[in-house]
DNA sequence: CTCTAGTGAGCGAATGATCACTTGCAGACT
DNA sequence: AGTCTGCAAGTGATCATTCGCTCACTAGAG
């Protein structure tokens, strides 16, 4: 049906965006997770957050720092649930699943963040190589430890850490595909006792 | 300052490059693992092979073809391996051995074709979704059967082969990066432990 | 001579980023 | 209360650049 009465000067202005960052950031990581960090164009990104191009550069140098910056935010809190799970002196199956279940709970709280972090490790874990504190870093000094402790049998524990993070790590990628229904955290028990039966295997 | 000497006709005349196919497929290896097939140029893959970027066109009908031709060369070959060393009626112990065998020399043979196939994955297993004789799902119903048969314990066949495959590829991943030194083949025995323990664990 | 395979200048399209302009809220002043 | 004003935030047309790809040409092996 026609507009039934003549529009006045502006009839339907569009209303300015309110609170464009966040919507910026939901949109790029869709985006950045089902299409790469490349192939996302920024445009593709304004026009998914209901927003426009310039809005980007108003919270980000460009799209790169924009990528880093949703990368680091899983990337940081998990050396912190990490290190605060596994250090202290409980037994090894009390830390283990302390881990196991603070990472679950972390990709349960907010999946798309998860899963960029899972899906661009590649892209960014070289640039973090001199870093302590990141999570692969702080299990292999874990690991390290228990074996000069004769906790576990000894080994190289770039492997062992490698091996252990790997389970973990190959289960959030297969409920990114689909192929794990629910929340990761109720697969939280079966992962802490595969992991610690890979830190104990000979 | 000027040009002292006027240049002969044909000075040097720069010889035409043979064989081409394998030089590109070389170089492009090279800069799709290190940078990324989006961000790796048809300019710098002719480059880096000493080859005129038109010479790409005669072998590949684009840049897409040629990843995923690399990818699939990898894939393919690691579907057979997998299904090959799993199935038949040995020990169990003997059948992952003989997987993670295979997977490691497959590995050692290639490295760069293995590596770009190892950090492609995500890129590239979504559109093989459909297939059945796709690595993850071989493993998954090979999962399936020694559970319905009772030699290892019953639970989600998806999770456990995302955990078993988890420890061998996040091990790969971790010879790319340069944290474990050698051959991957040096590393098949433990590998191997670490799997079926992860299958064997409640 | 013929035909395969390599060449590289150049094209159209797409992209990341810019910037002058606009909006509208917050807080100051009357 | 009214209104003035400074400023953070959003807009989008526009730009320079880069990229994947084409094609007319040709070296050179058989």
């Amino acid at each position: 049906m026609a507009k039934s009465a003549a529009p006045p000067p502006q009839p339907d202005k569009k209303p300015r965006v309110r609170n464009a960052k966040p919507k910026i950031e939901r949109a790029a990581l869709k985006l950045f997770i089902h299409e790469g960090v490349d192939a996302a164009t920024t445009r593709e990104i304004a026009d998914k957050a209901g927003v426009s191009e310039g809005a980007l550069y108003r919270h980000y140098k460009g799209k790169d720092e924009l990528a880093l910056s949703l990368f680091q935010a899983t990337h940081n809190r998990l050396s912190l649930l990490i290190a605060e799970a596994l250090t202290g002196n409980g037994s090894l199956d009390v830390k283990v699943n302390a881990a196991v279940t603070a990472y679950c709970k972390l990709a349960d709280e907010d999946f798309l963040l998860f899963s960029f972090h899972l899906v661009s490790m590649n892209r960014y874990l070289p640039y973090d190589k001199r870093r302590e504190d990141d999570p692969v870093s702080v299990t292999e000094q874990i690991i390290s430890g228990l074996m000069a402790a004769g906790t576990i049998p000894k080994g190289d524990p770039a492997l062992k850490a490698a091996m252990a993070l790997g389970v973990v790590m190959q289960a959030g990628q297969n409920k990114i595909y689909n192929r794990l229904p629910g929340p990761l955290l109720q697969h939280a028990p079966a992962l802490a006792r595969a992991v610690l039966a890979v830190l104990k295997s000979a």
